[in-house]
DNA sequence: TGATAAGGTTACTATTAGTAAGCTTGTTTG
DNA sequence: CAAACAAGCTTACTAATAGTAACCTTATCA
C-alpha cells in the first residue's frame, strides 16, 4: 500500500493515504456487513444473500470479488464438479475484527 | 438509531442495522479523513480544503453538513459579522477516535 | 480601489449502485 | 425420466451519488 511509512501518526496530521483508502474500502456499500457476517465462519453465496437484508445478487458478487482481490477473503470451491462454493476470511481478513468491534462499541455508546 | 437493542453481539449473527449504517457513514467518500483531520482540533473550511488532497469544495461542504446533521461536528461562527467559521468535533465525534485508531492499527499491521 | 480569501451555491458530467431478467449446471421430486 | 427448483452467477438498463467547473457575496489587505 502506498504511503504506509506515513501511517503511524501520534497526531492526525498527514494525509495517510492508506488509512483513507481502507476506511472507504470497508465503508463501501455492503462491504462492512459482509465482513461482519463472515466473522462467524465461512458462508455460502446464497447464505450471505439471505442473511444480508437488502443486498442484491449483483452487488454481492461484486463485493465478494473486491474482497477477494484485496486478499481479505478466499473463495473455496470444495469439489470441482459440485456447486459448493464457500467464502471465508483470510488471516488478514480476520484481523478486521478489531475495526468491526470498535464500530460496534461506538454504536453501543453513542449510536 | 434503529435496532440498537440488537447491537451487542457476541457472535456476529444479527444484521445490526446501526452497525451497517455507521460503517457506511464514516466510510462514505471523504467522511473518514475529515474526521481524522479534526481529531487534532478545530479547523476552518479552507484549512480542511487545503489539507485533504483531492477533495472538492462541493463535497467538503456536503460532508460537513452530513457530519453536522448527525451531531458529530459543530460549526462555530465566532463573530457574526466576520467570515470566521470553525468546524469542531463534538464529544460524540471525538469518540470516533477508537474507530480511526483501529483502522490505523490494521493498516500498519496488514495494509 | 482593486485584488485576494473565505465560505459557499448551481449546473452539468461521470461513476457507482440498484433492479430485473436470464443463464448454466446440478439436485430433488413425482 | 422429466419438470421444477437451487446455486452461483452475468448482462442490460435505470437511479443515485460523486466529481468538475464556474460563479457569487462579503471581508480584509495592499
Amino acid at each position: 500500500m502506498r504511503n504506509s511509512e506515513e501511517c503511524n501518526p501520534t497526531t492526525y496530521q498527514n494525509d495517510c493515504d492508506c488509512f483513507h483508502e481502507m476506511i472507504e474500502f470497508i465503508g463501501k456499500r455492503w462491504t462492512g456487513i459482509i465482513v461482519y457476517r463472515l466473522l462467524n465462519g465461512p458462508k455460502r453465496y446464497h447464505e450471505l444473500l439471505a442473511d444480508i437484508q437488502g443486498i442484491s445478487d449483483r452487488l454481492l458478487t461484486e463485493r465478494l470479488r473486491e474482497l477477494e482481490t484485496r486478499g481479505l477473503i478466499i473463495k473455496n470451491v470444495s469439489e470441482p464438479g459440485s456447486r459448493k462454493v464457500e467464502y471465508e476470511l483470510t488471516e488478514i481478513g480476520k484481523e478486521l475484527e478489531g475495526i468491526i468491534n470498535a464500530i460496534l462499541k461506538w454504536v453501543q455508546a453513542n449510536g
